[in-house]
DNA sequence: AACCCTGGCTAATGTCATTAGCTTTACGGC
DNA sequence: GCCGTAAAGCTAATGACATTAGCCAGGGTT
């Protein structure tokens, strides 16, 4: 019986384009092993468990989606670096829908999230350093980009928009309104 | 061995108030079989599995909150309507979050869920005819606020806001910000 | 009084996660 | 080249679930 050679990393891998292919209720210890060919204990070898590999999976996107932000934000500043951050989230969520799925909301309560989500933070306060907020009046900027690009894109994933009605029109209005709302200098 | 004297609407109380307490994960036919005295079987005479339960469960939720929706408008008009529809929407996923999770988002696209989703809408539309809206612009401006209420209380509620700042206030400038949006007569 | 439908039951099956314990591979040190 | 060992795989077993099949009581209808 010839070794598969699996690791963390590959087993997170084959997760990642299980999610992508089959959806999040997809993700199954079972379904990952037979991906991987391996059995399904074996997988215990690399992952603590289905809890843990949720985890890692969750790194990993955040840190994908961070990724994006940071080349979509690059070489822009101020209200077009905004807008560009704002319209790279909605583009990640709609060319992996289920994988966003799979990104925890609330990556600062883990010890294990904490980094992969404070780094993305990082990369929307560095987005309105340009208008000179204060520290708590960014955290309320930057907790307004989130809810209106969370919101629009989870509905817009989620099927929820049913009407016929052009989206992009809809997310440009959305964008433009949270733009004209951050305070000027 | 005496009657349980069960219903469809006693199981979907019963799925209710399981998921308030212990959260959307916990909804399970046997978790709901031993909260109704029942063997996990006998609920099939009631429900079809475990699929029909959370539809059932979709359009309690969403029926009970257009209907606090609907009180929470009454009696405003314009900005303040808005400002109490947005409002309301937060107010009740704070009080129910694990039910909130429950709500199906996409409900137009099921049969099933089409009809409370679509009283939901109306309320929606009818808050915003004071703006005298063409109606796809009517619709556009219902996505953003749905984008808005749903993206800020499910990051709410999710536990997404890991910085102490406070928000009330957060809230408060996202609801400014997309009231000062729609289009002024 | 016989009937039969309804709502309950038990038993069985299949999927999944998880744990325990065994085997074998591959590699480091001799 | 050889050997010991730790890591990586395996099978078997357990326990939670959902779901299906098929049995049984009981209460209202005829």
């Amino acid at each position: 019986m010839p070794r598969a050679g699996l690791s963390t990393s590959a087993v997170v891998d084959a997760a990642l384009a299980l999610v992508d292919e089959a959806g999040l209720a997809a993700l199954t210890l079972a379904a990952v092993a037979g991906r991987t060919g391996v059995a399904t204990p074996s997988l215990y070898k690399h992952v603590a468990g289905l809890g843990e590999l949720r985890t890692l999976l969750g790194i990993r996107v955040l840190e994908d989606m961070t990724e994006r932000f940071t080349t979509a934000v690059l070489g822009h500043s101020g209200d077009d670096a905004v807008a560009a951050l704002l319209h790279a989230y909605r583009d990640y969520v709609r060319a992996h829908p289920a994988r966003y799925a799979a990104m925890p909301l609330d990556p600062l309560h883990d010890p294990a999230l904490a980094a992969a989500g404070g780094k993305q933070l990082e990369v929307v306060l560095a987005t309105l350093r340009a208008y000179g907020l204060a520290d708590s009046a960014a955290v309320h900027a930057a907790r307004c980009l989130r809810a209106v690009a969370h919101g629009f894109a989870s509905l817009e994933a989620g099927g929820g928009f049913g009407l016929p009605e052009d989206l992009d029109q809809t997310y440009d209005q959305l964008v433009r309104a949270v733009i004209a709302s951050l305070p000027r200098t």
